[in-house]
DNA sequence: ACGGACTATGCAACCCGTTGCAGACGGGAT
DNA sequence: ATCCCGTCTGCAACGGGTTGCATAGTCCGT
């Protein structure tokens, strides 16, 4: 229900392929919001036979076609519809916190294995948010408009990793 | 996929019927992993037919019968089993990341209400878990055990709607 | 000419979770 | 008696997402 949109915005940043939103989708905005590309394919034939996207067939040398999806007068309405009505708080769901909080019916080790594994993913994604800022938003008091917004939600990531690492740091420490 | 074996811990912790589920899962657990009853209900009826769980129906007084669920060596050994492997990272998904970056599109005052919105309800959050955290766990450097655990699940509460808090405001102040 | 690798799109089946509705039981109010 | 309310359980339908597999085009190496 929300992928729909999800993937407007990103067609109205920059018209593209399946194939090109399946990266990005791995990529930036993949780190807010991930989708295989079959979900992809299938929501963009969706929107096409609502109006919301038109398309273009692109031949390319040396490859085969690419459908260049684009947003339409009728899809941007829909997005600053969905933009106007309030979202309600997404439920939460860790795994890994269930594991820990079950860690005593099991093999504890193997939890801290995971924990480990976690925390050094989170490291690494924190990271990377941190040399995306430093390279793309060098200045962050002189942005505005699509900019800004762009990276306040980096922003959100890196504090948000930021948070993963310092819980599972301490678990890791508690258990030490 | 996951939910069976959150059931799992929650009956390990404490055998009960479906509806003390729910209501556990809408209270404590619930802020860590979400469940409809119904869906507790059709999970605990696959995991009667595994032979996961057993049943022993309680009359009450006053009210109807309540069918109690606990977990079995099997399940005890399912769950166990899970909690060896490794967890793969669960992809994020962030409605309001996507309304933030997509806001040039729409009517900006309300992506800004919708912020609020959520600001409100992450600070309400984390003021609960700190009320949880000093009433159950007033000495957290004595616990030990199950305490332990989940006393360190429910910082990572409190670290994870302090970054959000810490996030939504930073984006109202870049945005006043 | 042929097999392998990469791009690009797509179908079909399945799993999980949500939503809407319903039924059975007892208590309390009128 | 009746009606509504709260408890407790459950079914059925729907929709989104994932997994596995399929296909078509083009380049490259041999």
């Amino acid at each position: 229900m929300a992928l729909d949109h999800a993937l407007l915005v990103a067609l109205c940043e920059q018209p593209a392929s399946g194939l090109d939103l399946t990266k990005r989708f791995g990529r930036s905005i993949g780190f807010f919001w991930s989708a295989t590309h079959q979900q992809i394919y299938r929501v963009l034939g969706r929107m096409e036979g609502e109006g919301w996207v038109e398309v273009t067939v692109v031949p390319q040398s040396g490859r085969p076609d690419k459908k260049v999806y684009d947003v339409t007068p009728l899809g941007r309405a829909a997005l600053a519809d969905w933009l106007a009505t309030p979202t309600p708080p997404t439920p939460l769901r860790s795994d890994l916190a269930v594991k820990m909080r079950g860690a005593a019916n099991g093999d504890r080790a193997a939890v801290l294995d995971s924990v480990r594994a976690h925390l050094v993913d989170h490291q690494a994604r924190l990271d990377h948010y941190r040399q995306l800022a430093k390279r793309d938003y060098p200045d962050p008091s002189e942005l505005n408009g699509t900019d800004l917004d762009q990276y306040l939600v980096l922003r959100g990531g890196i504090l948000l990793e930021e948070s993963q690492v310092a819980w599972l740091t301490e678990y890791l420490e508690a258990h030490a």
